[in-house]
RNA sequence: GGCGGCGUAGCCAAAUGGCUAAGGCGACGGUCUGCAAAACCGUUAUUCGGCGGUUCAAUUCCGCCCGCCGCCUCCA
């Protein structure tokens, strides 16, 4: 397995610190809105990855934190005239709902920062104590020409940074490169009490905090947005190293930006996609498909045309997990006896399975496993259609490569591990009934050559989301649409 | 200015120093169907931004150029 290391710029082997084990950390959101779609490209990401750990037998322990101390919750907190505490809690409960709606699994543990203050202030007592951070008029600040290997992560010299470097009114550092483990407290914003008077925390000590609790030194993978290699990610990497003297994190992977018509989403250019708008327009399913069907280093451009075409591609993976299921159930023609000729499909099922690992195990290459599962469906489609010689045994063992690829990818919603496609129920037995009525009015005018009532029934049942479409044994209808 | 990335068919997007350049969407033709839908079969890049170089051989390695994007400031 390779992994493409942000802090040695190169693939490499993936090496545990502990065999078998994996610890990661995934910097999490900053609770002061919904999650927007750059937010959920990291967060499906980063659960793919983890999933692809647990696939290849891997136990994992996988943090993801919340930052809910933070300048940018304060001023929400103050516009929205609520408590700082009150605001962030609110979104910690909406980014679960979107989380789940992408199928992306709970962390182990989503620590966050207020519970974490004791542990923030010792780290910055050990760092101080190494010589590395200084107080100021009840700020602390990190001193960064003290550290050695500053910029190596993001590949800077501290003369580049020096450059665009500047020091905000108030703040009292000695070089403009330092920046800020602890804040004073100005009126009105939460506080602690600290050796350094009432004060919060700075922006990165929470993550070095929380890894180092959870995970201790030299754990496994560390990850986020590619805007978090600098400055974020580089000063952890300065606050753990400087204050333990060991390494911090081994493997250091960013995913790319969501780009919107080729330009960064970002809210100063007010192009943001909320995912809460986005699962109102398009099933989740297709969110991650698309999420997933790039390289996860590359930009991923939004554009709702290719929106569609992964609304289609999930519909056609739906289509054909369903036809799966009816064989398998016995609904459909007893699996076992039909077709005759060569069974391909078990010739081709390890093949699939080999492919697909192939592909995860080189960074994590989620495009080239798409292409897999839609190879697995097209032989399915095949076997299935076709005149071949199908068992139930093949079929079985198609159904748990879906399954398996499926646990990796996290595109269908999971039951115990398989695909739990949601059996397309209606609201309610009288709407269940009414469509089992008009199904068999059709029927009959089918029978009778009424095409024209048939029709009827079926464009109108299209009007209203119902898809019908008539097989040799029986019509089967889906909820289309969304 | 410094650092990094990208440019592959109508669109999205992988891979690869030589073997048919994956897969999805779309389009077209066919099979099936009362017609559809779904599915299947076939067609849809003699070519991988441009120009040079290395090599027996380059889309793939190197150099230059053009175009696009990101980071260097809060941001996934």
């Amino acid at each position: 397995m390779e992994i493409f290391n942000t802090l040695t710029g190169r693939k490499e082997r993936f090496c545990p610190r502990d065999p078998g084990r994996v610890g990661m950390y995934v910097c999490g959101p900053t609770t002061y809105n919904f999650i927007h779609l750059g937010n959920a490209r990291a967060l499906v990401v980063f659960d793919t990855i983890r999933r692809y750990f647990l696939h290849k037998g891997y136990r994992v322990l996988f943090i993801q934190n919340f930052t809910d101390v933070d300048d940018k919750i304060i001023n929400r907190a103050r516009e929205e005239g609520m408590d700082p505490h009150t605001l962030a809690a609110k979104y910690v409960d909406e980014y679960f709902v979107d989380a789940d709606a992408l199928n992306v699994r709970r962390a182990d543990v989503h620590p966050k920062v207020s519970d974490h203050i004791p542990e923030i202030i010792a780290l910055i007592e050990a760092i101080i104590g190494r010589g590395l951070a200084y107080e100021a008029g009840g700020d602390v600040y990190f001193a960064v020409r003290k550290f050695d290997g500053y910029g190596r992560l993001s590949r800077r010299s501290l003369d580049d940074l020096q450059a665009g470097a500047r020091v905000e009114v108030g703040e009292q550092k000695k070089d403009p490169l330092d920046f800020a483990l602890w804040k004073a407290a100005k009126p009105g914003e939460p506080w602690w009490e600290s050796p350094w008077g009432r004060g919060r925390p700075g922006w990165h000590i929470e993550c070095s905090a929380m890894a180092a609790k959870h995970l201790g030194t030299n754990f496994d993978v560390h990850g986020g947005g590619a805007d978090l290699i600098f400055p974020h990610h580089e000063n952890e990497i300065a606050q753990s190293e400087g204050a333990t003297g060991m390494p911090f994190a081994r493997y250091w992977i960013h995913n790319g930006f969501i780009t919107i018509r080729e330009e960064k989403m970002s809210k100063s250019l007010g192009n943001v996609f909320l995912v809460r708008e986005l699962t109102r327009l398009y099933p989740p399913e297709a969110l991650r498909l698309f999420l997933l069907s790039n390289h996860y280093r590359n930009p991923l451009d939004y554009d709702p045309e290719a929106m569609e075409a992964a609304v289609r591609a999930v519909n056609r993976l739906k289509t054909c997990l369903g036809l799966l299921r009816e064989f398998l159930s016995g609904e459909r023609s007893a699996a076992g006896e039909t077709g005759r000729g060569e069974n391909r499909l078990e010739a081709v099922l390890d093949e699939l399975q080999g492919r697909f690992e192939a592909a995860m195990d080189d960074d994590f290459n989620t495009a080239l496993a798409q292409a897999v599962l839609f190879d697995l469906t097209s032989e399915v489609n095949t076997c299935l259609h076709q005149n071949e010689r199908r068992d139930r045994e093949t079929l079985e063992k198609a159904r748990d490569l879906f399954d398996a690829f499926n646990r990796v990818l996290g595109i269908f919603p999971e039951k115990n591990g398989r695909i739990a496609l949601e059996a397309g129920a209606l609201g309610g037995d009288l709407s269940q009934g009414l469509l089992e009525l008009l199904i068999a009015l059709r029927r009959d005018a089918r029978r009778n050559k009424d095409f024209a009532t048939a029709d009827r029934i079926r464009d109108g049942l299209r009007e209203l989301g119902i898809t019908l479409e008539d097989t040799p044994q029986d019509v089967r209808w889906k909820i289309s649409g969304r």
